[in-house]
DNA sequence: GACATTTTAGAATTAACATTCTAATAAAGC
DNA sequence: GCTTTATTAGAATGTTAATTCTAAAATGTC
């Protein structure tokens, strides 16, 4: 019952992922959404609520995607493979990389965030900080801070940092890349104190 | 001749670099500056040309004060130093650090910048290129790409990861993440390939 | 075929801001 | 005091983009 759909939300999250992907947070209007694939703007609002909430729920599936193949490999206590994660989730998934990875949340998703959403993003948080937590148990004996913060650093911050770059001039990271990631990782996951 | 100045430019800068600081590139609006010194709008305008020329004079303001430093460290050939340089520099410096760290320069400066800034902004450029390439010819011999990249990598890249999630929650910088940096940088420079 | 419902279409409305404009003020030189 | 000029003041204008609204089209049901 119903006029058949043309557009599907799928095709205007990909739109909207596109276009930050190109042009960053700035070139999402919802003009250029539904431009992109040829709807009127009307059709953006009969799928979402708001502009706020297209970003929002892009952002959220991205970093829930993200961050289920991290935590897959911290689990299985490999902490040099989960280092390297990320540059192979950025060669995999470039224009994906570009929008979870060179942008802040804050400049995506402005607002207060929708209820659900907020729920969802908290929900990942959780789910992260116990993982790194439980991994550092296992990897130094202990969670305390300074070592979940250790983890932290060697395999999700320097990661990002050597990643960035590429990203940034529109290439993919390269196997030197890998190489001062793996160099890293090793030296600061090395000392158990 | 003329009326006496109530407001100077630097007020309208500092003003800026506060709002920035304080909340992103979205909260700089002309009446925002105005209203933080109680000047008029009118003022603001009298004492710069546009939005854009104000965010980029600020931005280069500090992209110089900050090179500037880290060059001369460069230049006295301390690897470890010149590492260390940006977690002192956000300590000494943290308003100014949030600006330039934590936003990527695109969303500060959006569109074609003023002649003049391009200039300054391109020699900024050449100046930490090739001080650099210099580092790395006397440091490692030689100054092929790769081993700039390392350099690169060691004394700027992994240096702002670490600064950068202190920063984002209005911390500032532990004497942990200084030692996190300095056992990075010893492993990635010790390599002399 | 009339009806209810989903969806397309795109025009109209609104809000936030940058920018421009006009007028009023104050200081310095004559 | 008069003129010139720098500056303050803030109202008026214009633009861009989100959001809302109204109408039309298409599809299944009775």
């Amino acid at each position: 019952m119903g006029r058949k759909p043309h557009f599907t939300s799928d095709q205007f999250a990909d739109a909207a992922l596109e276009l930050i992907s190109e042009g960053g947070p700035k070139a999402v209007t919802i003009a250029a959404i539904a431009a992109r694939i040829g709807a009127p703007v009307g059709s953006v609002y009969h799928r979402f609520q708001s502009r706020e909430r297209i970003l929002a729920e892009a952002w959220l599936h991205l970093a829930e995607s993200f961050q289920e193949g991290f935590i897959s490999l911290l689990e299985k206590d490999d902490a040099m493979e989960a280092a390297l994660y990320t540059p192979r989730w950025v060669r995999s998934h470039p224009k994906e990389a570009r929008v979870l990875l060179l942008h802040r949340r804050e400049e995506l998703v402005a607002g207060p965030w929708p209820q659900e959403i907020r729920r969802r993003a908290e929900s990942l948080e959780k789910e992260i900080r116990s993982a790194l937590a439980a991994f550092s148990c296992r990897f130094f004996g202990s969670s305390e801070k300074q070592l979940v913060r250790r983890c932290v650093f060697a395999l999700i911050d320097v990661p990002l940092a050597a990643v960035r770059r590429p990203l940034e001039e529109g290439r993919l990271p390269s196997p030197a890349v890998q190489s001062l990631i793996r160099e890293s990782c090793e030296s600061i996951m090395r000392r158990k104190p």
